[in-house]
DNA sequence: AAAAAAC
């Protein structure tokens, strides 16, 4: 079968056949067909298995008729982070070469009067993360009465990331009338509960996983006696000097222990550049680049790098740090070994990590992990990378247990939180953050009180898993 | 023991 096959207009065709592809996937498959027939879709993929080009593809072709109008976009994509955002705005790019749609990305982190100003002269395709697209719409910059097809993508992370609520609240903006296209790896009973109530009676398609981890990518383990990060670094280079590596991502668990390892490497005169949230959107946006085009060598990434982006033929996955969920573990050594190549991972493990190792051996095939010796000659210094292990991080408050109310025990802790050492992040100062956190507060004082069988005002009447973490 | 997302 070829894209022929699928009912695409030849301008869209001629795009695809430009872009150098010559099948389509089995999402594409099953999902093309019914989106251009009008029906809403349920894909359940992950990424990898080509589902930007199934919502994509078809929207091009819906949205070549007719025109947009000021501040009333056509269409709405929603997805979790930002670099995910700019990933399908490309895709838009690349198949919509030969249409002359209108795209707006509205993303944090860049200039809202730039953003603006394409709203103003109207978009066919608004693609969007939902925090900056709800500061829009707050403002009165944005109408959603004009969307004809919505597309929520990587949906059970935006459960994990808290976006549930903002993505049930931008449903009920659209009219009724719209398509919807749904796309979820997994799906958890919240994301079911939101479909069941804004899909309708959708083509339902489920693709496998693509090939799992264990065939082409070849997984290995550091032991260390301590946990400390200046051995830890030090293993990391000579992992680094033994490996004939093109390109690699190093992971590590916090924002803190990105930039210092990003720092150190520099200094020891690696070709390395941090990635993580609290970094500039420009700095992201750029690192990014220079890593897909082969100028940057070693990106040292937060989990913000661990799904969903599209970086093809990293050579080398390391952990820094063991990912705390296994399968973060299995996101991250998916970034190695993609399209069937060769790919290789290490994975540092001190005693202070055997919990974690021992979930992720669980979740893998036990014997998939092979050992190997470094010898480190670098003395532990215990004391070193106060930030780092996040010392002086602000605590997220613990409301006490009893009968008062919820948004009184809010204020009382407000009062009572403890200045925070070092500067507040980009994020934590937002104005509207609170708000977040106080939900997020309420709903855990009600679980912890023994009262999570009541509907919990905002998110129905399931808790995410982050939430009770 | 975390990360992600809004001036």
């Amino acid at each position: 079968m070829s894209f022929e096959d699928l009912g695409l207009e030849p301008t869209l065709l001629k795009a695809i056949a430009e872009a150098g592809y010559e099948t389509p996937t089995p999402i594409q498959k099953a999902a093309i067909p019914e989106a251009l027939a009008g029906r809403d879709v349920l894909g359940i993929a992950q990424t990898g298995t080509g589902k930007t080009a199934s919502f994509t593809l078809p929207m091009i072709q819906r949205l070549s008729k007719g025109r947009a109008r000021a501040r009333m976009p056509r269409s709405l994509v929603l997805a979790p982070t930002r670099e995910l955002a700019a990933q399908v705005a490309d895709n838009f790019e690349k198949y919509g070469k030969h249409h002359k749609l209108s795209m707006a990305l509205l993303i944090g982190g860049v200039s809202f009067a730039d953003q603006d100003a394409k709203l103003t002269r109207g978009v066919d395709v608004l693609i969007a993360t939902p925090g900056r697209l709800l500061d829009h719409f707050e403002r009165g910059r944005l109408l959603l009465t004009g969307i004809e097809v919505m597309v929520v993508d990587e949906a059970d992370r935006m459960l994990d990331m808290g976006f549930i609520p903002d993505i049930e609240r931008i449903f009920k903006l659209t009219p009724i009338t719209r398509q919807t296209l749904f796309f979820s790896a997994t799906m958890p009973p919240e994301i079911q509960r939101i479909t069941d109530m804004f899909l309708h009676r959708p083509a339902r398609i489920e693709v496998a996983k693509p090939a799992t981890a264990a065939s082409t990518i070849a997984q290995r383990i550091v032991r260390l006696e301590t946990k400390a990060d200046n051995v830890k670094r030090a293993a990391l280079r000579k992992l680094l000097d033994r490996e004939d590596v093109k390109n690699g991502i190093i992971f590590c668990n916090r924002k803190a222990t990105v930039d210092v390892v990003a720092k150190s490497l520099q200094k020891h005169g690696y070709n390395a550049r941090p990635i993580h949230g609290d970094l500039a959107q420009a700095f992201r946006t750029e690192t990014l680049d220079k890593f897909r085009s082969g100028e940057l060598k070693f990106l040292v990434a937060s989990d913000v790098a661990a799904r969903g982006l599209d970086i093809p033929d990293v050579s080398h996955v390391f952990n820094f740090d063991v990912p705390i969920h296994a399968e973060d573990y299995v996101h991250r050594i998916g970034r190695t070994g993609r399209a069937g190549r060769q790919g290789a991972t290490f994975m540092i493990v001190t005693p202070a990590d055997a919990k974690y190792y021992d979930a992720i051996l669980k979740t893998i095939r036990v014997d998939a992990i092979e050992a190997l010796d470094i010898e480190v000659d670098v003395e532990p210094r215990e004391r070193e990378g106060r930030l780092a292990r996040g010392v002086g991080r602000r605590r997220r408050d613990r409301p006490d247990r009893g009968e008062k109310s919820g948004r009184a025990q809010n204020r009382r802790s407000e009062r009572a939180r403890p200045e925070p050492i070092r500067q507040e992040s980009e994020q934590e100062a937002r104005a509207a953050e609170p708000r977040r956190r106080d939900e997020a507060r309420r709903n855990g004082a009600a679980r912890r009180s023994g009262q999570a069988k009541e509907a919990v005002v905002g998110l129905g009447d399931h808790v995410p898993a982050f939430l009770l973490r």
